[in-house]
DNA sequence: AATTTGTCTATTATCGAGAAAAGACATTTT
DNA sequence: AAAATGTCTTTTCTCGATAATAGACAAATT
């Protein structure tokens, strides 16, 4: 079991998708394009395609045949690439219970309870590595450092560094600028959220980072982007985990947001740090609280 | 060729030099400690000496017999962790002519020219990319992005938001902490270094990186520290290759720094701040002035 | 002439194996 | 009793092999 076939998995499901609309597919590269594949792998979903009488392929023909249905897609399970396998099961085990800081991190045992090699464990650890959580002891184990108030302390220091950086940059865009167009509909998408944040409240994380991410591309750096990977990655799965008043948590955040846009729509940049720095406090104050 | 047992020739060469100046040597732990290995690896470290008539060893017993002469050492490149041959050598090839932006980077051909393992030469790639000088197509191969001005840009602005953080707080620390002691021994290290700056510019580059990462040590931030990291990766091999005007540009950054540290002595945020920000905006002029 | 397809080659992703190194436990020595 | 040594087990590090995937080039098609 070397590779699961993860890439033409995935993108063979995707293929019967773009089946249920169309009467016959476009050509190889087009496919390769839009899957985001290459073309090797178009070709063996094409075969799987007609040898499962959903595509008469010949040459430049692929006409469709019949409908996919439930049964012809791959199980979701063999679509995640190894690395999404790995995340998910070493977050779910960072997660529960007594695991805390300090603990040693086993290669080998990893890779057993998730079922791939270990290569790929260690290639995973050192990846993650550069969200702080975890270290390495030369020639010996991991460590879980853990996410502790310290970490949380350090991590939205920085953060607010670099969101105050942006935001003074940002209010000194010129009003011709798309990015004012572009804050005006992150407005819109903020009070819709609002009106049903009772139901929807579990979409701010994704318009959440999405702000935060668009204000800092107006001038872009990119160790500041690579560094909002360590907040979302924090956000992501540690707010999946604390679920504590959620509801009214994420609608003051929202209505923060609508302040903070008003604020730098304003022009003003007093205004604007202000309320930048009202958001980012309530957000750290949310985070440590959770910590406790 | 599995491992190069580079952790035990490395501890051994450190252990032949204990000899030079002992009677006989300490217990198996307590050379483990000194060492920095494992008493598997003390032991293998004992039995060669032993066998190489280096030492009577006998349980406790381990008298020296002979003192060890230059054939005794292994040689130095079998002491290099394979991580330090693989940075070394790919760093060396990425300063060298005809490498630009957009270069493919071929895993098979850096492992056959390096001699090591596929394994290896992926782990480095992985670790490497959070300098940013390098971008991953997934599944396929790596980018060279390059220190481009951009990059350079980008780098020096989150260094300076990140020195102007620390120097604020720096003047701030009560006068009986400890750091200020230790600025006074830096502005010492400082004032010799400048006197034999003729002879001794090359020593810098290493006084440079241990005056910044102590200013952000006497407040830590796990975060800055990582990025710091990156900088000194940058001056590291940077300054390395270009060696143009190098006693003169070193020459005026330590008198830079004096002024920093007196300003920072004064306890006035202002001047410490401006004598900060001439330095960093000097450094990061001949950054720039470099990459042209 | 420009794309597309057919075919072949090159490269990446992943695994399992074995030696190096760390670490654990029982026994001995002080 | 505490620490050191002897012995054995576990884990990390590195390699080479192989399937999956990407990519290159010639032949066919529009």
């Amino acid at each position: 079991m070397s590779k699961q076939s993860n890439v033409y998995k995935n993108a063979y499901n995707r293929a019967l998708d773009l089946l249920k609309s169309v009467e016959s597919l476009p050509t190889e590269p087009e496919l390769g394009e839009k899957l985001g594949v290459s073309r090797t792998t178009v070709r063996v979903i094409l075969t799987k395609m007609h040898d499962d009488g959903l595509l008469a392929w010949n040459k430049r023909e692929k006409s469709v045949l019949r409908r996919p249905v439930r049964s012809d897609y791959f199980n979701e399970l063999e679509t995640d690439s190894t690395a999404t396998i790995i995340e998910r099961a070493f977050m779910q085990k960072m997660l529960g219970e007594g695991v805390k800081a300090g603990l040693q991190i086993n290669e080998l045992e990893l890779a057993r309870e998730i079922g791939v090699g270990t290569t790929s464990i260690r290639e995973f650890l050192i990846r993650f590595s550069r969200f702080g959580l975890i270290e390495k002891r030369q020639n010996s184990h991991w460590i879980l450092k853990g996410l502790t108030h310290d970490y949380a302390l350090e991590l939205t220091e920085v953060r607010e560094l670099f969101e105050i950086r942006s935001a003074s940059a940002f209010v000194l865009l010129p009003k011709d600028n798309s990015v004012w167009k572009k804050l005006s509909d992150l407005r819109v998408e903020h009070t819709n959220l609002l009106q049903d944040i009772e139901s929807r409240y579990q979409d701010f994380s994704e318009l959440d980072e999405r702000f935060h991410r668009f204000l800092h591309s107006a001038i872009p750096n990119r160790f500041i982007g690579d560094f909002y990977d360590i907040i979302a990655m924090v956000f992501h799965y540690h707010y999946q985990w604390n679920k504590r008043d959620q509801i009214s948590r994420n609608e003051v955040a929202v209505i923060e947001h609508i302040a903070y846009i008003d604020a730098l729509v304003s022009g003003d940049r007093n205004q604007a740090l202000a309320a930048c720095k009202v958001h980012l406090s309530s957000a750290r104050a949310t985070l440590l609280k959770s910590l406790e």
